[in-house]
DNA sequence: CTGAAAGCGCTAACAG
DNA sequence: CTGTTAGCGCTTTCAG
């Protein structure tokens, strides 16, 4: 069995008070006393227990984080901004996985809350009219979202519908007209929605007509085969010469499958993703997309919950600056 | 402030003993009982604190991860199988971090070991005579390694040596015969070493000669330029036709940054990777490479340690099938 | 089937 | 500066 304070207390001959003292609050206790306290410790090889102390402080030091999935690079590199800056204030990391499902978000949720984590940070599809994320905002519990971007709840996120905006207008200025617009499931993730809102926001201000969006699924693994095949065979008047994809996975899904299928990029069709991913680098043509700063949306969703504990009060939101990556995918149209 | 299980007894008018069983085995509790109980559960939205029952049984239902980082998706993924695989198994997961550095390893295990993980899963930088990890072995407390190979310590990963040896050989009956090798730095990676043995072996085994390996830092973001300027400059008859990487992010970085000095990929150099990252079929020429299971790596990890916690004895090495995916980026030699 | 009571490991008044 | 004491929320004998 492992050793207790209990234990250290009667090796060093001292109270379990004293050895809690010795612990947490050096200062209090007699140079002798704590070197007598730090012998017995390792001797025993005494470990607190956090358990205990949990119990006893009703505070964990434990950060939930919900995120849809760890396989896109955009939330995993948020993870690890996360779980940085929590080292290094002394948090631990607790983390849940969704897929985007409401009823896996509401089950992460509720483990969290039984765990009494001290803080929760989220990225979940839509945060508006979010049933759970009114009950967390109901209880005392200091949450931020991430990526998520909303009026009613405190987050970290980019300007989407800005940046979105930006990238259209870039292609825009590089004289394309026909711009189609490649989005996940609008149903499924607000981020969609606000990117595909910037995508209309720029065609509307060059007069241009925006196309509906092009939904697919998240999940699914690749783009639906008659979905490419349409956008490979359209003839070279008629087909749109830049697609602006809601994010990176997409714009690499579409490059893919649609070089596969003979299309060239950018000749025949300009593509601009939207994430950052570091792999849009190692691409042929590199692709250009929208740059968010995933590490620091982590980090900084942390240090906010970090100051709701020191008892700040419960920011807004928090914009984070974007960028727009330049890259080989995308050109000015050959025939506008 | 919350209700306790307290709470729920005064308000059901039963002993706080009951509400307990009506939550842990409703089997033991009279219908009637049962129900009183969960009407007051749901009018004071009452939440079981699972750090008292933590305290109190001495588990915490919490699995302890600690990986070398999560901006590489072979980590990412194996992390999330792990999370998916706990989820289901009523587990919850905290993750630490390490960057491949010694000190951080050590950090991250005594903070889990405080918090009583029931269990760790853990990617160390060098498994084989690691202090910390023999520590481990020592204490009652179940542990997993996923990726690392080891005699002395229960893991999951694949023949590591043997796919690069089957890789290695794939280049070499395509007509290679000068083959390099790029490692990350051997001292800082068990895998390394044993895919760069591997390596070895396959030469020798062709009656090649082994080169010795190219070492790089892991956590560079880019290869030296100096390396790749010698690289890319050989001439043509002195230059290797084929490069065995060590893992898939340096064949990329290699293939990415050759690529850009006029190097034709697999014209003038064949690239093989390690690792079967998704992103690598979005590469021109798409990347070939040694495949494994990361997502199942990690669901077997966090199985392996189920089993024990159900009194399994402690078992040993768990080898995963690898693959070997084709890629454009192989091919055979011009001048072999 | 249910209640009383003890205690997991720790911290925080409160005395001294 | 140190010890005594109570109790955080829960589970689990042991009686009844």
């Amino acid at each position: 069995m492992k050793a207790s304070i209990k234990d250290v207390a009667r090796h060093a001959g001292v109270s379990t008070a004293t050895v809690s003292r010795a612990l947490n609050s050096p200062h209090l206790v007699r140079p002798a006393t704590q070197q007598a306290v730090e012998r017995a410790i390792d001797t025993l090889q005494f470990r607190p227990n956090l358990v205990g102390r949990q119990l006893r402080t009703t505070r964990t030091g434990i950060i939930g984080v919900v995120l849809p999935t760890l396989s896109n690079p955009v939330f995993a590199d948020c993870l690890q901004g996360i779980e940085e800056a929590a080292a290094r204030r002394g948090y631990r990391v607790l983390v849940a996985t969704t897929h985007y499902e409401l009823e896996r978000e509401r089950q992460s949720l509720d483990t969290l809350l039984r765990q009494r984590v001290d803080g929760l940070i989220l990225t979940v599809a839509n945060a508006d009219g979010n049933a759970m994320l009114a009950r967390v905002r109901q209880s005392d519990m200091p949450y931020v979202l991430a990526y998520n971007h909303s009026q009613e709840h405190p987050c970290v996120t980019v300007a989407n519908r800005l940046a979105a905006a930006e990238a259209v207008a870039s292609l825009i200025a590089l004289g394309h007209q026909r711009i189609a617009a490649l989005t996940g499931l609008l149903g499924r993730s607000d981020r969609a929605v606000q990117r595909y809102a910037g995508y209309c926001d720029a065609m509307a201000a060059a007069g241009l007509e925006a196309a509906p969006a092009i939904e697919v699924d998240f999940n699914a693994p690749a783009l639906p085969a008659p979905l490419l095949d349409r956008l490979a065979a359209a003839d070279a008047l008629d087909r749109p010469t830049a697609l602006f994809c809601g994010n990176d996975h997409l714009a690499m899904l579409a490059m893919h499958g649609l070089v596969g299928r003979g299309v060239r990029v950018p000749g025949d069709l300009s593509i601009m993703g939207f994430d950052g991913l570091a792999f849009g680098q190692f691409l042929t043509p590199t692709l250009a997309t929208v740059s968010q700063p995933s590490t620091t949306i982590g980090a900084c969703a942390l240090e906010a919950l970090h100051e709701r504990f020191g008892g700040m009060p419960a920011g807004r939101a928090l914009i984070l600056p974007h960028g727009l990556r330049q890259g080989g995918s995308v050109a000015a149209p050959v025939h506008p």
